[in-house]
DNA sequence: TATGAATGAGCCTTCATTCAT
DNA sequence: TATGAATGAAGGCTCATTCAT
C-alpha cells in the first residue's frame, strides 16, 4: 500500500508519488522564496529526504521548474490552441480573457512565482515558452490593424488579470468580488478595443 | 584633470566618481541579469577594479542596490508628496498618471530590474519602501470610496503603464507613438474610474 | 575492509571515519596555531579532502570545535557530578585532584589549546560550558566558609595541575617524575587548605 | 595647545599624544576581545581616525601591540635584574613575590591579554620576549638543585598569582583581601619551597 | 600629521551536482 | 528507490597593508 506508518503515528505517503510531491514543495518553496534564493536542500529537508534523491527524480533544479511549468500551463496552451479556431469576434476576446482569469486563479503559484522571477527565468529553458506563450496570447485577443491604443487595451486587459492576483492581495474585500472586479475591468477594455475606443 | 591614458590606450575616470560607477555599472548588470545572479566579481571586473575596492564605497552588495534605489525613486516620492496635497479631481489623477509614466520613463532600468526581481527585492532591505511606494501611490489615485471596479481601473491604469515599459518592449511601432498610446489608455482608465465606470 | 591503496602507495582511511579524522586533525592544528590562524583550508588540505566535505560532516567550523570539546571533556563532567555526591573529605578532595590531574593529561591537547586560547573560547559556544565546568570543579573542592586563603590554595591546587602540564613543558626531567612532583604540590595545597592553612 | 574644543563641546586631546592614544584603545581592545578578533579598522573608528593614520604612528599590527608590550613590562625585566644581584635568601624570593604581583597588579590588562592569547603571542615577535621573562622569573626564583616538588612550588606561585588576577574575578569577594590572600598563599609556596618542603 | 582610495590574500560558507552502493 | 560522501566553483566579506596627496 502507498502509506505507512511511522514511529510517531504520523501517515506518509511514499511510493511513486515522491515525484509530485518534490514538485509541490518545490514550487511553494520557488513562490516563497524564489528560484535561486531556494536551494535543493531545502526541498530535501522538507520532503524528510536526501538532496541525492531528488537526483533520481529529476536531472536538474531547472528540471524540476520545467516539469511543474509544463504541467501547469498546459491549459493556456489549450487556450491559446482554441483560440486561434474561433472568428475574431468580441464574444471570442471576452471568452479567451474569462478563460485565462480562471487559468491564472487555478495554477496562481506558479504565476505568482513566473510574475516575481522574470529576470531568473528569462536565463533559464521556460523563458522561450513562457515568452511564446505570451505571444500566441496576443495573436489570439489584438487585432494587429487596430489603433494602437486598441492593441494596448487588450495588453492591459491581459495586465489587468494579473494584477489582480499578486497586487490586490492586499486589498481588503472579498475575494470574490475581487475577481468579479478584475474581470469585469478586464473583459470592458478588451470591448472598448474591439469596439475601436 | 581626472583623466588618465592607461597602457591600452582605454581612458579611465577616476577621482571621486568610482561611486558613481560601481551604481553605473552595478544597476546595468542587475537589470540585464538579476541580482542574485550579479557577483559583485563581475561588477568589478567590469569596473577594472578588485571586489575590495568596492567594499570601500558600500558596506555590502545590498547597500549598492539600495543606494541606487533611493537616488532614483527621489521622484516618485516627491510626486506622491505632491499628489497628498491636490485636491482628488480628474485633473490631479490624469496628472498623475503623466508624471508617474515620465518618472517610469526617467529610471527605466531601475524600475525594469524591480519588476523583474520582486521576489529578490521582497526580502531586501528595499522590499518595505518599494511596498510603502506603492502603497502612497495608490492612496492618491484611489478614491477608497469608488466602485471596486473603479478602484481596479485605477490600479490598472499604472499596470498599463509598467506593461508599456517591459512588456511592450518587442512591439514594433515607434517607441514615441507606443508612449503616447500607453499613456492615453492609462488616463482614460482613470478617467472612467472618477466618472464611475 | 575500509583501508584502500592510493596511487602513490599511501594508505588512506574513508568510510566512516572521516569525521573522527576531521576531529583529529583540527584539534592538533587548533592547538599547534590556535582557532583562528587554522583555517579550514588547511585542516582539508592535510586530510586532503576539499573544504565542502568538512562541511558535509560539520555545520560550521565552530561546531568542529564544540565537537572535540564534547567528547573530550565528558571525563570532567563526570567527576564533578561525582564529586557532588561525596562527603566533603580531605580524601575526597585528593581525589578529585588526582582525577582531574589525570583527565587534564588525558585530553591534553584539548586542554592546552583551552588555556592558550581563552580570547577566543569566550566567544564561542563553549566558553559557557567552559566556564560552568570550572565553576563546577571549584564548587566541589572549595569549602566556601573556609578562610579566603585555603580558597586561594584550592584554587592554586588546580591551576597547579595546569602549570604542570603546559608551562613545565620545557622543564628537563622525566616526565613521569614531573607528573609525580606537580601531583604533589596540588595535593599538598588540597591538603593545607582543609586543614586551615 | 595639546587640546581642541569640537562642535559639540567635548574636549580631545590632539598632538604628540595620538601614539599613546592608539596604544591605549589597542590594548583595551586586544585584552577585551583577542588581538585576532581586533581589527585595525576597529581600533581606528574609536578613536576617530582612519586605518592610515595607525600606520603613521605604527608600522604594523603588530608592532603596536609590541610597544605596549616594551612600555608595560619594563618593571618586570626590571625585577629580574634586581633578583639576579640578591642573594638567593628566602626574604629575596619573597620580596620577589611581592614585587612580581604589584607588576601584574600596575599591568593588568596586558597581562590578562598575554594570558588568554598565549596561541597568538607565541607566534608574533613578544613571544620570544615573553618566554625569556618568564624564564628569567624562573631563574631567580627557583634553586636548580631543590627538590622537584620546590621547584614546582615556586612556579605554583607565580601561577596562584595570575590565578589571582583573572580566575579569581568572579570570587565574590573585597578584591584588597583577596589580593592579600592570594598574596599569602603564594609567599607561602615560596617559603615551603626554600625550607625544603 | 593625517586621509582617501585601493589592493591582494584569504576566510567561511553555500550550492548544484556526481557516483558508488 | 534512495543514501552517504564528496567535489568544484563560486560568493560575499574582512583584513592588514600601501601610497599618493
Amino acid at each position: 500500500m502507498d502509506v505507512t506508518m511511522d514511529d510517531d503515528g504520523t501517515k506518509q505517503q511514499r511510493r511513486g508519488n515522491t515525484r509530485q510531491r518534490i514538485q509541490d514543495v518545490a514550487l511553494e518553496l520557488f513562490a516563497e522564496q524564489g528560484y535561486d534564493k531556494t536551494s535543493l536542500r531545502e526541498i530535501a529537508e522538507r520532503l524528510d529526504v536526501t538532496k541525492a534523491a531528488l537526483y533520481y527524480h529529476f536531472k536538474t533544479k531547472e528540471e524540476i521548474l520545467v516539469s511543474i511549468f509544463q504541467d501547469l500551463t498546459q491549459p493556456i496552451e489549450d487556450l491559446i490552441e482554441w483560440g486561434r479556431e474561433q472568428p475574431h469576434t468580441l464574444e471570442t476576446k471576452q471568452e479567451i480573457v474569462r478563460r485565462y482569469g480562471q487559468a491564472l486563479d487555478d495554477a496562481a503559484p506558479l504565476f505568482r512565482f513566473m510574475q516575481e522571477n522574470q529576470a531568473t527565468i528569462r536565463e533559464l529553458r521556460i523563458g522561450e515558452s513562457f515568452k511564446s506563450r505570451m505571444q500566441g496570447l496576443r495573436e489570439i485577443i489584438i487585432d494587429p490593424d487596430a489603433p494602437l491604443t486598441d492593441q494596448v487595451r487588450c495588453i492591459s486587459a491581459l495586465f489587468t488579470l494579473h494584477a489582480g492576483m499578486f497586487v490586490l492581495q492586499d486589498l481588503e474585500v472579498d475575494p470574490e468580488e475581487k475577481r468579479a472586479a478584475v474581470l469585469e475591468v478586464a473583459i470592458d477594455l478588451v470591448t472598448q478595443a474591439h469596439q475601436g475606443g
